[in-house]
DNA sequence: TTCATTTAGGGGCAAATACCCCTTTTGTCA
DNA sequence: TGACAAAAGGGGTATTTGCCCCTAAATGAA
């Protein structure tokens, strides 16, 4: 029985290389090739001789990360199939991975073991989910979506400016709008999401990733 | 010869089991046994025979830190050696883990085998350190030293309230103070650290890790 | 073609914030 | 024991913010 071609996407090299050496100890698997972001693998994928049955992709990368590779890969090479390896644990990042096309979630906080049958289950069933993932899929139905969805492209852009020293009048300035505009973005913001000033709208941006400090 | 006992603290199984198998991999070094944060490690320590020649140790991790572990290793097991393996690339970060005691600090985005030289280093010479973190530290003499060093526990443990939606009359309340008293340190602050309003404050606190959201 | 939603804007007001000024008490250390 | 820093507190004021109210144009779907 031949095995499985894999790659592993990881931009912290001394973790992908010594993930390699757990995966090559799989029977059923051996890694191909590391690649340290998602450019990185499209590019390799121009040979059709790189192209491997399972990647293995982290999500927090630089250049390219593993939700925006993960889409290029469903879209382009839909034979690929795609295991996610991360520490993120917020809903809103694997619900995005998994629409994104991956065939699974796994946390960097599992036994090894664990991590074959995940992969054997990817390839033969062509899917493998923990029992907590598969909660969250089943709360993500239920449970009207993520809070930022409520907000419109033109709040998340407010956003983003009341996360700074500024002051509404200069965020209006920077917006072309007027001052009144930006008053009344704020006030529905924080209606929509139950807050009571700007310290804490900061606070709630960057928990729930509209604003990187 | 002899080989090296070493154990590995980090929080992520899968990690830990990974870079298990690369140190099994170098000649003069075996893993001892893992652990997932610097309490379970002190506990181990209890029992002679568990204490290692040297401790791979990663800096964010639950229940204890790696930085207030290797600080109770340095007091308590002065013979231990530590060498930092961590993500984190920030100055602060860097210069509290190496003053708690560590001998090396390895960034996890580096080839196995700099880590196998920086093991051999350690246990031979006492320390290891890259290029990066050699400039690193020859900075820190001539700049005066970070600039949450200038904050006083007072005005700290200030900047804990300010980053909620509390106003300062309410954090006057918690903190048992005058109102007035929460404006000094307010204003004294912002003059320190040359911010305008107290969303400054909540961004420059969560970039310098004074707060976590 | 209505009706609803989105986007943009305005008035007024109370509370909170930012920015100056200033004093007293408590350590603590040289 | 004097000097000096830190901690705690106060007065006054201009600006900013938060919270109501309400209007008009544009867009878009039924």
């Amino acid at each position: 029985m031949q095995s499985y071609k894999l790659v592993i996407v990881e931009d912290h090299v001394l973790l992908s290389q010594a993930i390699e050496g757990l995966v090559n100890s799989f029977a059923q698997f051996e890694v191909c090739y590391l690649c340290k972001n998602g450019k990185e693998l499209i590019t390799r994928f121009k040979d059709p001789k790189n192209i491997p049955d399972i990647v293995l992709m982290d999500i927090n990368m630089p250049i390219m990360n593993g939700i925006e590779t993960t889409k290029i890969l469903k879209d382009q090479y839909p034979n690929v199939r795609v295991l996610a390896l991360s520490v993120e644990e917020d809903e809103e990042t694997i619900l995005k991975m998994l629409r994104a096309g991956a065939k699974g979630y796994l946390l960097k906080d599992t036994e090894k073991s664990i991590l074959e049958n995940a992969l054997i289950e990817v390839m033969e069933t062509g899917f493998y989910h923990t029992k907590n993932v598969t909660n969250l899929l089943l709360g993500s139905l239920t449970k009207k979506n993520n809070p930022s969805d409520l907000l419109k492209p033109r709040e998340l852009e407010f956003i983003q400016h009341a996360c700074t020293e500024k002051t509404y009048r200069e965020i209006a300035s920077d917006m072309c709008l007027s001052p009144k505009t930006i008053e009344g973005y704020r006030d529905v913001i924080f209606d929509k999401l139950h807050l009571r000033n700007r310290t804490g709208l900061v606070i709630y941006a960057i928990k729930h990733k509209i604003f990187t400090p």
